[in-house]
DNA sequence: TCGACTGAAAGTGTATACACTTTTGGCTTT
DNA sequence: AAAGCCAAAAGTGTATACACTTTCAGTCGA
């Protein structure tokens, strides 16, 4: 199985809705969405089933899916876990650090703050997340990694719902203040950073914010 | 959507392998399922396909669902996790501990040493692996909680495949002295006994035995 | 006797059909 | 004019149909 079409439209509807194209609330129709990608509705709930199990879109008995929309008190638990799980990972990661693996950081750091520069929010937005992944990838840990891809993409989810602007040149510094505190083995500090990174994030999140509940028009062009 | 119809299909299915009355490695047939449980196809499927995200099925183009064998190397990977999730969700926990929440563990571990004691293997494995999840719930967070509830899943497949005999005396012990610990406010010790705990756990797999692949047979009854 | 072919049986992958539920828009009633 | 009601439209939930792939058994040939 695994067929890769419905692979294809999973890829596509969360790309969509990291990206805010298709907005917290909108009703995603089943036959709407077949026709778009040119498949069937089995494919096209199949795809939705997997979402929902993601937490990226939640479906109502009888009513269909609907693009979800994490509470703050969702969201709250989400930075929880990560926290917990990150700050381990990072002193984890420095004991069996090597200078490829900075190497390979402070690339992903670089890319970072080039699109931080160019305003590229949703170039931005992925690596910003992608690098916590990284680190997990680097440990050789895939459960690790796709656990935290998960989270993260909730996280992505929360975030453009909820942050607020120019923290992302913050988040970018933090990242290689982390990076710099791995590199000379201090496994404490990166620790440190890694925790008080999460909880900036965290803390620049604005809960009150309103949120216009588009639909789903042709967000996927 | 979530017809409870497919909802009772996963949690009979996850049963039986977590049980391990379907072995590693036997065929799910779409058909065989859908007679037994009365059902079509269709959601037979969409149970497998919530299961093999999961990680407790794999699924095979064109081949068919399979009873997952985790590997050695994903085994030590998602207890890694487990560790680092759950050391910090300890010290965590006794931050904000209350007597209820104590009288609720140890009532838990009550039920466990009951469970060890009749030689319930099945009860037993199901109740050591929720001690850890009760946590994650008495804290409220329910991410935390579905999260390590996934993981914990995987590991009950993997105890079931490699742990030697009389490992779960020791681990309700250990439980009981975490317990403890928690009660004494001492989130040092708690932490550090999870961690040997969780380390002890896993180096009493043994990962070269054999493991049979026996057929799906009626193993559902 | 053993291995390679072959056709039937079994099984998966996708589309479609159909019953039932929710939504919608207009019509009636007050 | 607003609230309630009913029928049509749209949409979801499940079963079934059908094409295509894999599996398997039996046969033929060396």
């Amino acid at each position: 199985m695994e067929t890769s079409s419905t692979h294809a439209i999973v890829s596509a509807l969360t790309k969509a809705i990291v990206e805010h194209r298709l907005m917290p609330g909108s009703k995603l129709a089943e036959q709407k969405l077949a026709t778009h990608f040119g498949v069937s509705r089995t494919l096209v709930r199949q795809a939705l089933f997997q979402l929902s199990q993601n937490r990226l879109i939640r479906m109502e008995p009888a009513r269909g899916a609907f693009v979800a929309a994490p509470s703050a008190s969702e969201a709250k638990q989400v930075f929880a876990v990560r926290r917990m799980l990150e700050v381990q990972m990072t002193r984890e990661f420095v004991r069996d650090i090597t200078p490829a693996k900075i190497r390979a950081l402070k690339a992903h750091t670089k890319q970072e703050k080039e699109a931080v520069a160019r305003e590229d929010v949703h170039g931005r937005t992925e690596l910003l997340g992608d690098f916590h992944v990284r680190i997990a990838e680097l440990m050789g840990n895939h459960v690790l990694a796709q656990s935290l891809g998960e989270l993260i993409s909730r996280c992505a989810l929360i975030t453009l719902m909820y942050q607020s602007r120019n923290a992302a040149q913050h988040s970018a510094d933090e990242h290689e203040a982390i990076v710099d505190a791995m590199a000379n083995k201090d496994a404490d500090l990166a620790a440190r950073l890694m925790e008080e990174h999460l909880i900036f994030v965290e803390n620049s999140l604005s809960f009150d914010k309103k949120i216009p509940t588009h639909d789903i028009s042709l967000a996927l062009s």
